[in-house]
DNA sequence: CTACGAGTTCGAGCGCACTCCAAGTCAATG
DNA sequence: CATTGACTTGGAGTGCGCTCGAACTCGTAG
């Protein structure tokens, strides 16, 4: 596979993939007679598992830790492992954060619809009795 | 309060502070006699606020929109509202790709876990043979 | 042979949200 | 009166994660 269809598969623009092999995010590609990458389908695994890290919030800095580990191979397992459980944590953390800030948010919002509804029956009274003085001009009119 | 004060109960540095006001995220600060910054505790339920926004991934842009809405006064109001219920689908949409990616994290923990069971297993099966060999050996020796 | 499309490298540029620096002002203290 | 420390402004610099452009090389189709 060329890069070009990497990307598409992958969701990555090439030269976000190129980028990423720069930095060792993504494993030296090998290469074909002309120069240009040839990837196996089992890259996009990797990429699809560094996209989970990166949603949640992980810097590359610390994506280029774990891809380091893993390019070490076995005996690594328990970094690997430890280094998750501490991104885990983190997530979940950011979980509960963000949940709060949701009560604050619904609060906030359910305020503003109290002001709307308040507007928006005033509005009627005044429509009720501009309509009953009409009435009452009609009435006495006639 | 003047800026430093506010920085310090705000979590703030006073230089983000001036360029909130630069920037339009917080109204320009009253001066005292000798220009500086004299600020109400009222903006402290604000830059909280803000800090909600902020936590929830509302880029800057954005909460500059809703502050001009604030800034706008009353009639704002279903505006203001409708700005923080889009964001806070975002929001819920966020905590939703977290939680996926949370499961898909257990997963790969688990499966390192797997692994280092395994070699311990292994470790200790071998020492269980060593132990048994040396054991044969003295029993063999008498 | 030419033209194309997709690839290559290297380095510069960008958008975001700060963060910091230099040079100056001011009020209070010793 | 001199010093100190907190403040002022305007503008430059930073770190992150891309994103793009220029100039070039290939392999294939017409």
């Amino acid at each position: 596979m060329k890069i070009g269809e990497l990307a598409r598969r992958s969701g990555l623009s090439a030269h976000t993939i190129r980028y990423y092999e720069r930095i060792g995010l993504l494993p030296y590609a090998d290469r074909d007679r002309s120069r240009q990458r040839d990837y196996d389908a089992s890259i996009l695994t990797w990429i699809d598992f560094l996209g989970r890290l990166k949603t949640t919030g992980m810097p590359i800095r610390e994506m280029l830790r774990y891809a380091a580990l893993r390019e070490a191979g076995s005996g690594t397992e328990a970094d690997r492992r430890s280094l998750l459980e501490r991104h885990r944590e983190q997530v979940r953390a950011r979980v509960a954060e963000l949940e709060a800030c949701l009560l604050v948010l619904d609060t906030k919002i359910a305020g503003y619809a109290d002001i709307e509804k308040r507007i928006e029956d005033h509005d009627a009274h005044q429509r009720t009795r501009r309509n009953q003085q009409a009435g009452a001009r009609q009435a006495g009119s006639r």
